[in-house]
DNA sequence: TTGATAGTCTACTAAAACTATAGAATTTAT
DNA sequence: ATAAATTCTATAGTTTTAGTAGACTATCAA
């Protein structure tokens, strides 16, 4: 049930895009290198991700001097669960509960498949959690911390 | 968020050995091959996933002629999370928020760590669901949805 | 118009994990 | 003894993961 260090570090840089404070305009803008020292991420690694979430529509970007790259949408409109499954597939624990990528197991009686009636369960799960989670709720839980 | 094929087979296998009656004593006897024939599973997978169930303590086994596998405990004592974690190791989707095989994280605080904080809820969504399922919830559940 | 800065894109590689397969050894019942 | 089972260790093929490399393109400022 694990998180690749892709998804890991996807989720960590859009957490800082939309966590930092940008006095200049309407979005913080960051560059690659930036962010990967921050977080201790390769850059060249991040670099991927990044390219990687900016094709899915998450982030823009600005190429040159003074570039780096910025929230597609504001942080209230971005879920967890959207950059999870860009970076690495679907929640389903297995795919005969997927949503967006079902594909039929072995059983031979899917409605009476135990199996799939608890992970069933288990997708809901994570994925009531995921989706309703957005950057914003990641920025407000984290200032909450921070002043406790 | 993918379990792997030798969790499945070891669910589906364990599922089975708690659904099957057994009219002539206290517990199913089922031979690996028998399993294997009925979820499809290649015999020599399931031989070794079988013996790692065996040597945690979820199962016992007789061999030679009538020989096989049996559950080590009353289904109702036997829960999905503990299968899991045999076989797959710890629920959680990042080291940092594993009960049994944690692990500090790069980030400078793991108490204002948002992403911490999310997949520690993920953790525990999953926890509850499959540390609360036993095999004998499992049967009950298809027994409904078969009587249905 | 040149140089520095920063993202874009594609290919590649090393290591780990996953999914098995092979085969010899051991135990048990008849 | 023989057949039926599990036990145990090694190994092999494939896929995924994590990361690296390098050439290319766009932007800005001097």
């Amino acid at each position: 049930m694990r998180l690749s260090k892709r998804g890991e570090y996807g989720l960590r840089a859009m957490i800082i895009l939309a966590d930092t404070p940008n006095p200049e305009g309407p979005y913080p803008v960051l560059q690659i290198r930036e962010i990967s020292t921050r977080e201790k991420i390769p850059a060249k690694f991040l670099e991927q991700i990044l390219l990687t979430l900016k094709n899915a529509g998450l982030l823009h970007s600005k190429m040159g001097v003074g570039g780096g790259y910025y929230l597609a949408k504001p942080p209230s409109k971005i879920t967890l669960g959207h950059i999870v499954r860009i970076l690495d597939g679907p929640l389903a624990p297995i795919r005969c509960v997927s949503q967006i990528a079902y594909e039929p197991c072995g059983c031979p009686d899917a409605k009476t498949c135990g199996l799939r009636m608890v992970m069933g369960d288990v997708r809901n799960a994570i994925a009531t959690i995921l989706d309703n989670t957005t950057l914003a709720d990641v920025a407000q839980r984290v200032e909450a911390a921070r002043s406790s």
